[in-house]
RNA sequence: CGGGGUGUAGCGCAGUCCGGUCAGCGCACCUGCUUUGGGAGCAGGGGGUCGGGGGUUCAAAUCCCCCCACCCCGACCA
């Protein structure tokens, strides 16, 4: 490709709203420019690059067993009443209307519609297992997109599907899934870590993230480095320490005059958080069951309910809201308002589980709090709190569970070594679905004695925009973007520095065309510019290997290579040999 | 959705407090000449309903009201 034809731009000076490395760096190399919030438009060197990275995830997946399809964008509401996740989610969902007043939206991902797809084309055993997949626009109205190609609303995503006869099946071919992952990230010139995590509005058991620690990252990951335990922190465990046995002592109201926090009790009372008892107060959405029997028309439109939810934790522990989400099958969780807290016989910063309205509360417990003796929780007084207090004795819990968030330097749940805390971005993830979608849409197939069984799902997502904000974030130098040979927009950029020497010009041509005779991608930068000009635009496009045609080379029969990444240089003679020592430069460099 | 901020040429900005040659600067772009191995120089040139609408005024980029967009922090996040 010769430049002078090319539609392309870089950018001197820093773009101003872009604060991320690699969102600058995308902009200032034009690879994309930005659309409306969170929407963007890849210019052909972008694409290019997008297009080599999709390239590697066919690869891949082709390689395990996949089969690419291609699912719409926009999909009828009848499939996501269906699933029941047209009721269950929530504004992040674009929906629109045709011009029969019919209800669509656009698709955020798309285990409603390969589920159809499989309903109607899988009968028998026979045609199990199934491994699909597809390289497709999603769209996502994100409350606030960030970062560049980081948080995008519109976005593109290789998902996979698959299909399975039973639950032994779907766990090895999803550890086949999760070669393929690991194989895709390291071609793509990253190093992400396979992390646990919470399976979220998926649904379904287990699940991964693909995790590039970076601290661009919107997530926090909890790694062992003893043992190699590695969570989300939304679902990280944690071991916890039970305190030494103690008599039950009675209770004692106590006055706490300003104590609405546990710093505060704790330093106006002198003992530690690890004798207080925390409350949190949130609303939970939650699937109404009962409403749905009520009036079917009415339904449809409403199967959620708000249920107010009381959480209590020993003081010196933070709750993790998703772990508190998922143990009471919350579709949405929010902090509960004074008002609310009240109206249950509770004061926010002085909650207790003691004599609250335990008919509109669901009261759940960390599980350590059982274990804890003698904890200073509040009297739903202003300006008390009661000492004393024991589980079991004083109170019981609906629920007791593990709702504590594990954070940097918590017990390692399996080894108890310190946990430490890094950011990282999520790429890529996995997840076991079960046969979530499969009973909710009736797929089913028929056994070999004849009888119809559910079948157990996977689904598998890579987001190819922010894995390339992921490969520029941990890619560049001061100059510009280093990428790694296997997802370059060009494998070569050749400068002609003939400065308008024909005889000059005329090798630089000849080589252009010596190296594209061999396959390689080659941008022929015939610009009539300066070399200052072009060797920065190099730089900043971080094309691998920069061939330089100059009239100083060219007397001395050789024209100038530089590898983008290392900065080394060397001289090359012109010549047949020419392409195929380019080729095996290319062949050592990342 | 709460808090903060910004909208003036493709990009980056000044001008706004204090209405009146304020439609300006740098980069980019076009033409010509010179220059030519790490973002050249000179000369000439094109391009903007100053985010939108309403209002105040003899006069509004500038003051007032409403709306919109975008960015940052938080909430949220398959």
């Amino acid at each position: 490709m010769r430049l002078s034809e090319y539609l392309f731009q870089t950018h001197r000076e820093p773009q101003g709203e872009a604060e991320l490395i690699s969102h600058q760096l995308l902009l200032r190399a034009g690879l994309v420019r930005q659309v409306a919030s969170g929407i963007f438009a890849y210019l052909p060197i972008g694409q290019r690059v997008k297009r080599r990275i999709e390239d590697i995830v066919r690869e891949e997946m082709d390689a395990i067993g996949g089969q690419e399809v291609s699912l719409p964008v926009v999909q009828p509401a009848e499939l996501w009443r269906e699933s029941g996740r047209w009721q269950q989610i929530g504004s992040e969902m674009a929906r629109l209307k045709d011009r029969n007043d019919r209800d669509l939206c656009l698709a955020m991902t798309h285990e409603e519609l390969v589920t159809s797809l499989v309903r109607d084309v899988i009968r028998s055993y026979r045609q199990l297992p199934c491994l699909l997949y597809q390289v497709q626009t999603k769209f996502r109205d994100e409350p606030r997109p960030r970062g560049g190609l980081i948080r995008v609303r519109e976005f593109t995503m290789k998902d996979g599907y698959s299909f399975h006869a039973d639950a032994d099946d779907l766990d090895a071919w999803y550890d086949r899934v999760y070669e393929a992952y690991a194989n895709i990230f390291r071609r793509c010139g990253l190093d992400a870590v396979a992390v646990r995590s919470d399976p979220g509005m998926m649904g379904g058991s287990d699940a991964h993230e693909f995790m590039e620690l970076s601290p661009s990252g919107e997530d926090t990951i909890l790694s062992c480095e003893t043992c190699g335990y590695r969570a989300n922190r939304q679902v990280a465990r944690c071991r916890k320490t039970p305190p030494a046995r103690e008599d039950q002592l009675p209770l004692e109201e106590i006055h706490t005059p300003g104590t609405a926090t546990i710093d505060d009790l704790a330093r106006f009372m002198d003992i530690p958080k690890t004798k207080t008892a925390k409350a949190l107060f949130m609303v939970a959405t939650m699937a109404d069951e009962q409403g749905a029997a009520v009036d079917e028309q009415a339904a449809v439109e409403k199967t959620v309910v708000d249920r107010f939810v009381f959480a209590v934790l020993r003081g010196d522990m933070e709750l993790s809201e998703t772990k508190l989400a998922n143990a009471v099958g919350a579709l949405q969780l929010r902090p509960a308002t004074p008002e609310e807290i009240r109206a249950v016989g509770a004061e926010p910063g002085f909650g207790s589980p003691l004599g609250i309205d335990r008919s509109r509360t669901l009261l759940v417990v960390d599980d350590l709090i059982p274990s804890c003796f003698n904890l200073v929780a509040g009297a739903n007084r202003v300006d008390y709190h009661v000492a004393n207090v024991n589980y079991g004795r004083d109170y019981e819990a609906d629920l007791v569970t593990d709702i504590a968030a594990a954070g940097d330097g918590s017990a390692c749940p399996s080894c108890g070594s310190a946990l430490r805390a890094d950011q990282g971005i999520e790429v890529g993830n996995i997840f076991k679905l079960g046969d979530k979608y499969s009973k909710a849409m009736d797929t089913g197939y028929l056994d070999r004695e004849n009888v119809s069984r559910p079948i157990v799902m996977g689904c598998y997502g890579i987001g190819i925009d922010r894995l390339i904000a992921s490969i520029v974030e941990r890619h560049h130098d001061e100059h510009g973007i280093c990428w790694p040979v296997s997802v370059a927009p060009f494998q070569v950029i050749l400068v002609d520095l003939s400065g308008g020497d024909p005889h000059v010009s005329d090798v630089a041509a000849a080589v252009y065309d010596d190296l594209a005779e061999v396959g390689l991608e080659v941008l022929y930068d015939d610009r009539d510019d300066r070399a200052g000009v072009k060797f920065n635009d190099a730089d900043l496009m971080g094309i691998p290997v920069r061939l330089t045609v100059g009239g100083r080379g060219v007397k001395k029969g050789v024209v100038e290579l530089k590898v983008r990444r290392s900065g080394e240089m060397i001289d090359v003679p012109l010549g047949d040999g020419l392409a195929e020592a380019v080729k095996k430069v290319l062949t050592t460099c990342l």
